[in-house]
DNA sequence: CCAAAAGTGTTATTGATACACCCATGC
DNA sequence: GCATGGGTGTATCAATAACACTTTTGG
């Protein structure tokens, strides 16, 4: 008991955790996982999980975003580590947050209404959430936010193809903002990270638009 | 040994890395230790140190940096994580990279030639590091240049009071380039960010300068 | 022929850049 | 009186912001 305790101490637990975000009607969401043991029983929380042996914090990050929902290789990167020794109430636990986006289009449909322990929240209607994971969402948001105005980081939640007015409503729904129609798309093909790919959207019940995709998958900054 | 073994296995070490900034004589410098032991005995390395318990990632850095400088309450902020499993050749080692930064006119002088186990390097003639700390200052010195223009974080590299030129100076010996003097001017007092003191520094051989200040501590993003 | 989204240019404003001379002081 | 760094304004160029109508298709 002793010798638990002693290791309980010296230890440091190492977390990586997820915030993972999509874009769908308009609407920028976070996906979350409801907490079936305690601490925090009952509360959303961001997914994650603890960094295993021979594991880069990447990889950790990568793997426990697939134990959680059948995706895989999105574009993720690091966002911040927290290391308040409170934050959780168990053990010294650190926690490398990671940021994650995922096209709504790559996600296994129906990712539908019904309730379950894993769940999409537009992130302007967010519960509380387990340990410190609110002030880690917040940031994560924030830096997401800035990040679009600088970065072509939107590529991470577009699909394959895409009309131009489908990319500016991506900018809309994380920026919470609009956007003039012939300002962006001057400066969208100004950058000359698109290129066209002679194939028309006959889906809408209109004029077709021009599909079209990203030259590279870089991210790049303005 | 058993049981040690183990406990080395599961255990995941956390330690925090300063790449501590100053800038002297024109040139960007930096804090870099002679390691006594083994690993990398000999090799210069950045300070740093395991977290302790009871104690948040940043109030680690800044202990670290106290122990390592007589200079302490600097300016300071998280960089990013390094968890490469193979880091530490001993055991499994996760180390989260701060920036500090220091004015020169707050070392204690002389900060001279005698070469020690505790030196400022310029850091276009670093030496080979210990671990990957070549790696850690290399994007350390990245966000630092990038940081420059869209953020007043040099303000943690000035002495309180100091002429316009003398900050220009600090630009230009970060970002390695030279600016125009009366543009330079016009931008810095567009920001609102200084005040003068209505002093005069009566040093120079020359015509007096009038002496400036920041308004406040606050670093910004512009 | 109507509804709906696609597509397209010009002007005004703002911010960034380039550039050269006089001033105040110490020696 | 000369050497040294301090201090100042304008003109050009580039980037951003504001703004409305025509086109193409399906139904």
């Amino acid at each position: 008991m002793n010798n638990t305790k002693y290791k309980w101490y010296e230890q440091t637990g190492v977390t990586v955790d997820l915030s993972v975000f999509t874009v769908n009607e308009r609407q920028l969401k976070v996906l979350l996982i409801k907490r079936a043991e305690a601490p925090f029983s009952g509360f959303w929380s961001l997914p994650g999980g603890f960094l295993k042996k021979g594991e880069s914090l990447d990889e950790a990050a990568q793997r426990a975003l697939k134990e959680k929902s059948t995706v895989s290789n999105v574009y993720m990167e690091q966002l911040y580590t927290f290391g308040n020794p409170k934050r959780d109430p168990r053990s010294r636990v650190i926690t490398v947050a990671y940021i994650a986006l995922i096209p709504w289009q790559n996600l296994p449909q129906p990712e539908s209404q019904k309730v379950s322990d894993l769940t999409w929240f537009a992130v302007d209607g967010l519960p509380k959430l387990a340990f410190d994971h609110t002030d880690i969402l917040e940031y994560a948001i924030k830096r997401l936010r800035a990040k679009v105005s600088y970065s072509n980081i939107v590529q991470g939640l577009m699909p394959k193809q895409f009309r131009l007015s489908e990319l500016q409503s991506m900018y809309e729904s994380i920026i919470n903002d609009e956007l003039d129609k012939r300002n962006f798309r001057k400066q969208m093909l100004a950058t000359g990270l698109l290129k066209e790919t002679g194939k028309k959207d006959l889906a809408g019940a209109h004029r077709p638009a021009m599909l079209y995709q990203f030259k590279s998958n870089e991210i790049i900054f303005f």
